[in-house]
DNA sequence: GATAGGAGCTACAGCGGCTGTAGCTTCAAG
DNA sequence: CTTGAAGCTACAGCCGCTGTAGCTCCTATC
């Protein structure tokens, strides 16, 4: 039986976020100590490892939700979580082209820019004068996009 | 003069995101009809422009800020534009790298999957034991990361 | 057994960057 | 003058936490 605190220690989380995900149920609520504090057995410590891990390859906790209700329930067929990975590393694909956008137009900026005041400045020229953009990148990223 | 909503279409902008700004201090307190509805000149949708361009290239509103902040002062030195481009490429590009890392792990999970029961699922699987995994990715993806 | 202080508790506010809603008022075309 | 689109304010909600205030509890040491 762990405290918050040791659960929190041994998979790199916040204390508050380990009360988050309870409070959000994506873990379940621990047994406690007659004065209230949370005990936690091994296979919560495996639950949150598998949420963080999850987490750490850039699934919402929505996607997070739907895969440990796969890991719970191991009969089920598995192209369900096939299929929520395929979308994962579609979305990754996705922001990974769109920051190399971003990347090439800053780069275009920052080459083109001589220094001096701000009246002549590249980079202020540029962000004024969307024409001078070789691509049109579309909408403000979203960081989730 | 423009209407909130002129303004826009014009800048392909929410009206709400419109008010958003203003309620921030990115935008000025633009004068108002009689009746109480705004009224814009075309350097307010010249600034809107610019804000709406930077949002594009993924700088942040306090960036976007300090962007404007220089563009309101020809005279200065516009090395701190070029400080806070520089800043966000090297953020753009350590989003990439780490997308990239997360991409590879992805493709792999799901390149080893072989369908059938979730018991024998490679997705979970992985995600169940992190040293299934080729890199160590760190963190939780932050979107802002 | 007393004490100290680190750890835990609840409840709630705040981050960024919007977006949506409710319940009104105003504007402009016909 | 009527109608309906567009505007107004104020506030709640999204995601995934994180931080704070103001308590209580647990455990190690004396």
């Amino acid at each position: 039986m762990y405290s918050i605190g040791a659960l929190a220690r041994q998979t790199g989380t916040k204390v508050q976020t380990i009360r988050y995900y309870e409070q959000i149920g994506l873990l379940p609520q621990p047994d406690r100590t007659a004065g209230g504090q949370r005990r936690y057995r091994p296979a919560d410590l495996d639950r949150l490892a598998f949420i963080r891990h999850a987490r750490q390859l850039g699934f919402s906790l929505g996607a997070i939700r739907e895969l440990l209700d796969l890991s719970d329930h191991p009969a089920r067929d598995c192209s369900g979580a096939d299929t929520i990975a395929r979308r994962q590393l579609h979305e990754v694909e996705h922001r990974i082209a769109r920051l190399e956008v971003l990347r090439t137009e800053l780069q275009r900026m920052i080459r083109d820019c001589r220094g001096g005041a701000a009246a002549d400045c590249r980079v202020l020229e540029v962000l004024r004068d969307h024409s001078e953009c070789l691509t049109d990148h579309g909408e403000p990223v979203d960081p989730a996009d």
